[in-house]
DNA sequence: ACCTGAACACCGTTCAAGT
DNA sequence: ACCTGAACACCGTTCAAGT
């Protein structure tokens, strides 16, 4: 280290903004939604409650930041369109926001409650502008994109989010195999009169596989985008 | 009333579970998320806590049982597929839960948080069957079927939580127009490098109307699952 | 069977006081 | 400028006691 320069270098566990968010993220990865207190997070800390208030507001900022944290890093694993077709691309950032989910479970309740309520924050934009970007791409003319891009945008988090829901339910003596087999137990016995639709598809539900699914569905609304604004000679249903 | 008959009547403001849960209802739509609490329920049933417990394990399932009466309720008002085309019975439904969340807008968090948590309470069962039901009378094979309905559901449920997401921002002193306008000017000022997509699109927002751009988004995957799964001579576009 | 209400453990947040 | 930690108002839930 340079001598003379007057580092405002602070003992190496000061606290910082960035140490609080990641220690909140810890904290919820761990024990979900309810596993964030601000007791639990000073002990880790090994601070007082007003040593965090110094450095965020209140809870729900700190819940903002790392919200914001993680999709920002969902949402960095693809260079900006670097290669692959704008179907790829849709995909990828799909995928990505997917595992962040599956990954942070708590995440799922936190763009479905606080993305819109401030869609001043850096989130809504970010989402917005990775699918639209790809959208613009694809060729869908410019009165549409919106339309296309929010009904992505919204697919994406509605199905991640109710994944994430579903991943939660896991009691630990039970892993996702005996999950589902209850599930589609429950609904085979459901009245035949009043549920024929759930009974037709409880076995087809019972061995399916979530990213799969929510992958296919992505590649639906894809058709529908592509048959809607896309002239038949430039599709090409490869892609 | 008749005499004799040792009719258990209760006295007329007597507690049971449904008043329970009307009061919860009501305090919610009154004043949000927050707004439910036992002390102000209790207040409200003029009775203790201990009363409450009686009828309800506890608050989750007070809040399930809200949000189940309110789904049945939007969703019993098409008589299980009377008339009209399949594409109409799929709007139907979508419009009934797009309005029963923006009356109620705490739903959003309820479905997205605890709708897949319980897929063994009624709430997903009857929300699959009201749209699948529509998907299989639209012609859609039997292994697609579930991959399409569920597209559908949780593009409705994504959609109509951000909507009520963005109701809940309102604050007292700013109107939905004003709010618009806001959100779009933001967009607006964002650096052109980072977000080329937004910047296009901010006028576009400014003015749209989230009915039209929440059915928009259900045609959008109609015609998807149309041009994926019917053969084109069965395909009426203007259904 | 149904209700009362005091009590318990816990929560987010504040703030005077320290360094 | 940054941190401490006691204190406050509030929360969901329990439970012995009543009727």
């Amino acid at each position: 280290m340079g001598r003379g320069t007057p580092r405002s270098e602070r003992r190496a566990d000061a606290l910082s903004r960035e140490r609080i968010v990641e220690a909140a993220v810890e904290l919820l990865d761990g024990a979900g939604e309810g596993g964030l207190t601000f007791r639990a997070l000073t002990e880790r800390l090994a601070t007082g409650p007003g040593a965090v208030y110094w450095h965020v507001a209140n809870k729900g900022e700190l819940l903002g930041a790392a919200t914001d944290a993680l999709v920002a890093a969902a949402l960095a694993v693809e260079p900006a369109g670097s290669s692959g077709s704008p179907q790829d691309g849709i995909r990828a950032v799909a995928l990505g926001l997917f595992d962040a989910i599956d990954a942070h479970p708590w995440l799922a309740t936190q763009l479905a409650t606080h993305l819109s309520r401030s869609p001043l924050g850096s989130v809504t934009p970010r989402i917005l502008e990775s699918i639209g970007r790809q959208v613009r791409a694809l060729g869908v003319p410019e009165g549409s994109r919106f339309t296309a891009t929010s009904t992505l945008v919204h697919y994406i988090l509605g199905a991640a989010g109710q994944n994430a829901a579903n991943a939660g339910t896991h009691r630990p003596d039970m892993d996702r195999a005996e999950f589902l087999d209850a599930v589609s137990r429950a609904w085979e016995q459901l009245d035949p009169d009043d549920y024929p639709f759930i009974r037709d598809v409880a076995r087809e539900m019972r061995d399916h596989d979530d990213r799969v699914e929510f992958l296919a569905g992505v590649d639906l609304i894809l058709t529908g985008i592509i048959a809607a604004h896309l002239p038949p000679s430039g599709r090409d249903l490869r892609n």
